[in-house]
DNA sequence: GACAACCTGACC
DNA sequence: GGTCAGGTTGTC
């Protein structure tokens, strides 16, 4: 899914389209999306869209009425506003009506899911308490002296929402190529210095990342069904077999986590 | 820490 | 037919 960079897209993007729009009525589509229960029209119906925020890969859209709606798009979800009229895509799960068009979820392999909670109740939900800082806001002392402690892969510490949140799997192997830390590095015994230049390269390919809207590989759009451009910029990720842009040697793959772990044997030590 | 589960679709 | 996919969670 969107990482932290196509997160934020469709939160600035949402923010420009639909905040001060009202909720006229809400369609739900698919109930299994829903965590908690699905709320009721009439205690939607006249909210007003205050404006959107994100944790990590959390989605907050903040209400009128006291309550919030949070999303989160794992894999394929997508967040699109469309004029009334517009076609309904496949796999619309959701379609909230708004007094000027309206914001549809939509989700191929239905992972995403849908809550509707008291805001003041957000900070308490156990998936939001347990969070780590956010990749772009955690300082850079806190950052080394937190990974200094940890004794796992460096690749599978940048993927525990729980230590840091806002990374995925195409983030963390670009941050360890433009690092040189090769993602089996055992965390804990990776130099300060490496660690700090970690954070600053951490810091610069998020924000060029959320610059260019993003990256589409296959199913991610910005609010606006508009594909992303960071793509282009991808060094290693998905590149096996291709040779390393600094050194010519072959980029390799391996498994970390269970998810796949792109890198170059030769740059990353 | 490895693996299956949750799903659909694209690709070989 | 099998494998893989921007994520997370629950099980051994």
């Amino acid at each position: 899914m969107p990482e932290l960079p196509e997160v934020q897209t469709v939160v600035d993007d949402l923010n420009r389209m639909i905040k001060g729009c009202t909720i006229r009525d809400i369609l739900v589509i698919t109930r299994t999306i829903w965590r908690g229960g699905i709320p009721r029209k009439a205690s939607l119906a006249g909210a007003a869209v205050k404006g959107l925020e994100r944790k990590g890969k959390h989605i907050f859209m903040h209400l009128s009425n006291n309550h919030s709606i949070i999303f989160h798009l794992k894999m394929t979800g997508k967040l699109i506003v469309r004029e009334q009229n517009d076609p309904i895509a496949r796999h619309t799960h959701l379609i909230i009506k708004l007094d000027r068009g309206e914001l549809r979820f939509n989700d191929v392999r239905r992972f995403g899911v849908v809550h509707y909670v008291k805001t003041k109740q957000i900070a308490k939900l156990d998936y939001i308490a347990a969070l780590g800082p956010d990749a772009l806001e955690i300082p850079m002392d806190d950052l080394v002296k937190r990974i200094r402690t940890k004794k796992r892969k460096i690749k599978s510490v940048l993927l525990d929402q729980r230590f840091i949140s806002g990374l995925g799997n195409i983030y963390s192997d670009e941050i360890l190529f433009a690092s040189r830390i090769n993602p089996s590095r055992i965390a804990s015994k990776i130099s300060v210095g490496k660690l700090k230049n970690l954070h600053g390269n951490m810091t610069l390919i998020l924000k060029a990342a959320a610059q260019s809207r993003g990256s589409s590989i296959s199913d991610y759009v910005d609010g606006s069904g508009n594909v992303g451009g960071f793509q282009n910029y991808h060094k290693v990720y998905g590149k096996a077999g291709r040779p390393c842009p600094d050194c010519g040697s072959r980029i390799m793959k391996l498994v970390i986590s269970g998810r796949s772990s792109h890198y170059c044997p030769r740059c990353q030590r």
